[in-house]
DNA sequence: AGCCAGGGTCTAA
DNA sequence: TTAGACCATGGC
């Protein structure tokens, strides 16, 4: 069976490398939300109508409907705005100094995340390493489908987190391009299909069986 | 037409 | 504590 080790190196030699996401952690926090159950070109159609560099003091002077408006083609418009809106408060209370709040433990980090309406676990995970670069596996429907196809048999995502990082070493980078390497590598052969087309994996990957979730 | 998209909350048992 | 309903919009 493989290895965290042998996934990572196979998805990087066959994808990579990986492209950073931004390194404006507001920017990623707010594109976090928009993305939950979206597509990634819903989110840059309402990132474009947003200024060029994204600022919570911008975002706070939005009326909440003309906030739900600007998001409306990510879905979840009244949800979303609402969360937006939460996560930035919760920046300004750091004076939205993000060395302040990459000085929490990732545990603790975690947590004060999850405390916000809105955030769950995966937004939660990609929030603590994309924006402040935490080392943290990203558990996410790709990722789930990914390892189900490669017949691992994980219970939960607590599971899969500590398959993953019991292995790599904590650097933020090995993480964020790993999560990265599987979208692509999901994008092209994850899907919700029974068939999973000629990938890299080949004997390894038992996908031709529909897929239970 | 109908399914799916890098989810999260709430509720029922 | 876990499964299922529900949420909104756009793309194919």
């Amino acid at each position: 069976m493989l290895n965290a080790l042998d996934i990572y190196n196979s998805l990087n030699y066959a994808y990579g490398p990986a492209v950073w996401w931004s390194d404006n952690a507001y920017t990623v926090m707010v594109e976090a939300i928009l993305v939950q159950n979206t597509s990634w070109s819903s989110v840059e159609k309402v990132m474009q109508a947003f200024p060029k560099e994204l600022t919570p003091m911008y975002i706070s002077s939005l009326s909440d409907v003309e906030l739900e408006s600007l998001i409306r083609p990510c879905g979840f418009a009244k949800r979303k705005s609402a969360t937006i809106i939460r996560i930035t408060n919760w920046f300004r209370q750091f004076e939205y100094d993000v060395e302040k709040i990459k000085s929490f433990e990732t545990d603790e980090l975690r947590n004060r995340l999850l405390s916000i309406k809105g955030i769950g676990n995966e937004t939660s995970d990609v929030i603590s390493v994309y924006a402040f670069h935490k080392p943290v596996f990203i558990v996410d429907a790709y990722t789930r489908r990914f390892l189900m196809k490669l017949g691992f048999n994980f219970d939960t995502d607590e599971d899969i987190k500590r398959f993953f990082e019991k292995d790599f070493r904590k650097d933020h980078r090995l993480f964020d391009w790993n999560h990265w390497l599987i979208l692509q590598h999901g994008i092209k052969h994850c899907k919700k299909t029974p068939i999973c087309h000629d990938c890299i994996f080949k004997n390894k990957c038992t996908s031709v069986v529909p897929i239970m979730e």
